[in-house]
DNA sequence: AGCACGCCGACT
DNA sequence: GTCGGCGTGCTC
């Protein structure tokens, strides 16, 4: 009998990017069991199951095919509508799929994919003996493994073997079947516990003279760990004891301990103790920060380098903590922000999730399941921007760190998304309150604040009274002419350094290119060795001896002589950092000097290692690029050197001086936090340039209104809305043909401004052309409406033969 | 995005 | 004659 007050249909959304969701069956049994945001098994396609998220039941029949039925229903992955609002939110306001959200959206534990296993049912004396050696090939590996699976078979025997198999398959001598591999969701963790009744066996080990040292030393440590009413883990108890696994088989193997797996959520985490105070400049902000709230939803802080706005977001924090609800620090990359976890543990304990997609699969999926249900630890979340879309359901406050940083962007694949900005839309669907925090807030969120959309409260005081560093601007042409210049180093700075050596003070060097010379360039012919697959210089890296592209990531051999005319004698161009810091070495024999850039910080362990040693004074000088200038606080820092400001301020990009004011300023703050006043040295070639000058009076509001003014004369954001259009495509000629063709069609368009179609500085990476639009969208105009013109616009016009097969991109509020 | 179907060139 | 290249269109 069918019930008639149940929805028949459900709406389906698939990891894939599709339009939409899609229209299933619900089976009678399952009709109590589904709601929104279940997780499903559904068939898509002549074979691939998939997991989907239900997005809504309805009753419209499909008018134009039969749909297929739900297959199985998997639980619950939300449990907030709210959160799929978001998910659509985002995809029709960045211009990308509702797919291509939940795939990023969702731990992969939960984004199920049925894979094709293959199956040989018959024994290799029933084969056929007119099989080619493929065929044989193909067979023997499916035979010997009962789990082998396509995707096996190519690794294999290369892409071509599909069609072998698809031959054994219409034969006979192979069976396939979808499958896909479930993974239990919940955590499950190895705790030691004494067996009971063992008081006899434990006195024997106890007993001073036994031989079994280890053992007696594992059953103290258990003791001990046991006082402190933590879960005793095998690997807590192996590490306070400093015993072997051997020795702890043995305990097991006597009777004396079992092991037994238990669930991770019924354990009960620490809880952090430590106090804290805020000073009264802190708490004046904190104050005016909850006053504010009342009024406005979001709050700008805007606080100066070392000010101590962590401890005012740890109070918010724990405010939030303590009323039950959920929040949410965003930072801008997680594995650059060891020393802010670091503190927050101390002040939350293990009540914290951590959340970015470094992390592994089952960890993600924990922090995951311990927000849905909004267990004490999935309460209080910091994370990177892929922490926006887990799913909470009592969100109350979002604190966006650094709010100003790049990183929040995501440029590559879709969802091409802006983190600060989604953030702010989550927390109105939760009515939460947000604060950014930033010590140069970016130009669109302090326009927010002059036009009353968000308050700002600043800090301007550094933490204990430190003033702020001072700034030298070195004119690099006149050091050049004065004889001043060593190398890329002016007098001044080296002179610095030296002084900060003298004093065991530390100096940190920053440079914005790793590599050693970023171009080699032919002294005969004037050819610059160029990337084979991208438009650009390849940089040479004397450590790997190898040449690079930066782009690509391609690498080659350094050439002996120019590949054109042969001659021998290459020169290079320009400085990298491990250049700055060979060059450092020669200066200062004596000194300690690291480099912290992405060739050595690639491994989490060194990155960590030199962070230490930065901390605890085993390096004088440290040579880097912007990794040097984010959310790292050493104390001993005297001085920072800025080798070449002038390749940050000529960047052709309309945010290319805010860019260079807020790295500057960033790396100034690094130096001068303990008691001293910290030294500044910026080289340039163009010491009166504006953003030098402001850099050197730390004054954020004159940089603001000199910004602002450029913006609103030159039509930028925040006084327009402005979308990128990139096409890419393998053929020059085909890409520029459309980009031409797309340009007319754009034109019926009349309230916008089109600037393009146009090279961007690379035209080409990993061999494909690229052109692009800038698209201008007057505040006064219906964005929704205009993006909604253009994706259809952009929808029919590559749907076109000819230009089928460009990819094209949006970025929105580039 | 996959994946299957289908229409043309080069090989046993 | 068949195999296999990839262009075209669909997926509930």
């Amino acid at each position: 009998m069918e019930n008639p007050s149940f929805p028949r249909f459900a709406e389906v959304l698939l990891p894939r990017p599709l339009a939409g969701g899609f229209t299933y069956i619900i089976p009678e049994n399952m009709h109590t069991l589904l709601r929104p945001g279940i997780r499903v098994l559904v068939q898509f396609g002549n074979r691939k199951i998939y997991s989907g998220i239900i997005l809504r039941l309805h009753n419209e029949k499909p008018e134009n095919h039969q749909p297929k039925a739900i297959l199985e229903v998997l639980g619950p992955a939300i449990d907030d509508q709210r959160i799929l609002q978001f998910w659509e939110w985002l995809a029709s306001y960045y211009m990308c799929t509702p797919g291509e959200v939940m795939n990023v959206a969702l731990p992969s534990r939960l984004k199920l994919e049925s894979e094709t296993q293959l199956l040989c049912p018959l024994d290799e004396e029933q084969w056929p003996d007119t099989l080619s050696d493929t065929e044989l090939e193909v067979l023997r590996i499916t035979r010997s493994n009962s789990e082998t699976t396509l995707n096996d078979v190519i690794k294999f025997s290369g892409a071509s073997s599909v069609k072998v198999v698809r031959h054994l398959v219409d034969s006979g001598l192979l069976l396939i079947k979808e499958s896909i591999k479930h993974q239990s969701l919940e955590k499950w963790i190895k705790v030691v516990r004494l067996r009971p009744n063992s008081e006899e066996l434990i006195a024997a080990i106890l007993s001073p003279n036994t031989r079994a040292k280890s053992q007696q030393n594992l059953l103290l440590a258990y003791y001990q760990l046991e006082s402190t009413g933590q879960p005793i883990t095998r690997e807590k108890l192996l590490d306070v004891s400093r015993a072997s696994m051997s020795s702890l088989d043995a305990l097991v193997e006597k009777g004396i301990f079992e092991i037994v797996e238990v669930k991770e959520s019924s354990i009960i985490g620490r809880s952090g103790m430590q106090a804290y105070t805020l000073t009264p400049v802190q708490n004046q902000a904190l104050q005016q920060i909850l006053d504010s709230f009342q009024k406005k939803r979001i709050v700008l802080l805007h606080g100066v380098t070392s000010s101590g706005k962590t401890e005012i977001y740890v109070h918010l924090m724990k405010q939030v903590q303590q009323s039950g609800g959920q929040c949410l620090l965003l930072v801008p990359e997680i594995a650059l922000t060891t020393q802010l976890i670091g503190r927050l543990r101390q002040f939350f304990g293990d009540q914290i999730s951590l959340y970015h997609s470094r992390m592994s699969d089952r960890e993600q999926t924990d922090v995951w399941e311990s927000v849905r249900k909004c267990e004490p630890t999935g309460r209080i979340v910091v994370g990177a921007r892929s922490a926006l879309f887990l799913p909470y359901s009592d969100l109350r406050l979002v604190i966006i760190d650094e709010e100003h940083d790049p990183s929040y962007r995501q440029d590559a694949p879709n969802p091409r998304y802006q983190g600060r900005d989604a953030a702010i839309y989550l927390a109105s669907l939760f009515d939460a309150r947000v604060l950014l925090g930033s010590a140069t807030p970016s130009i669109e969120s302090y326009f927010n604040t002059q036009i009353g959309k968000y308050d700002l409260v600043e800090l301007h005081q550094r933490y204990e009274g430190l003033s702020l560093p001072t700034v030298e601007i070195v004119d690099l042409r006149a050091a050049r002419k004065k004889g001043q210049l060593r190398g890329n180093f002016s007098q001044a700075l080296l002179l610095a350094i030296e002084q900060a050596i003298a004093r065991g003070r530390q100096s940190i060097i920053f440079q914005n290119r790793r590599g050693y010379a970023p171009r080699l360039v032919c002294t005969e012919c004037g050819l610059i060795l160029m990337c084979q697959h991208c438009d650009i210089a390849l940089t040479l890296h004397k450590a790997a001896h190898k040449l690079r592209c930066h782009y690509c990531g391609s690498e080659k051999p350094v050439p002996l002589a120019c590949s054109a005319c042969g001659s021998v004698q290459l020169q290079l161009q320009g400085a990298g950092t491990e250049q700055i810091e060979d060059e450092l070495t020669t200066y200062f024999p004596n000194a300690r000097i690291e480099r912290l850039d992405l060739d050595t910080a690639r491994s989490k362990k060194r990155y960590q290692q030199l962070l230490t040693d930065m901390e605890t004074g085993q390096i004088d000088i440290l040579v880097g690029t912007q990794m040097v200038t984010k959310g790292l606080n050493f104390a001993n820092v005297e001085v920072v050197g800025v080798v070449n400001a002038d390749n940050l301020l000529y960047f052709p990009e309309y945010r290319a001086h805010e860019r260079a004011f807020q790295l500057l300023e960033q790396v100034a703050g690094r130096s001068g936090r303990s008691g001293q006043v910290g030294k500044v040295f910026i080289q340039t070639y163009t010491p009166q340039h504006p953003v030098l000058t402001h850099v050197s009076t730390h004054h954020y509001g004159d940089f603001y209104q000199w910004q602002a003014a450029e913006r609103r004369e030159f039509h930028y954001p925040p006084f327009v809305r402005m979308i990128q259009l990139t096409l890419r495509h393998r053929d020059l000629k085909i890409l520029q043909a459309a980009a031409s063709q797309l340009a007319q069609s754009l034109t019926t368009l009349q309230e916008i401004h089109i600037i393009g179609p146009e090279f961007p500085p690379v035209a080409r990476v990993s061999d494909y052309y690229r052109m692009r639009f800038l698209i201008k969208i007057p505040k006064n105009q219906s964005y929704l409406r205009i993006k909604n013109t253009l994706w259809h616009t952009c929808l029919s016009f590559f749907a076109h033969a000819d230009y089928r097969r460009i990819r094209y991109t949006f970025e929105v509020d580039i």
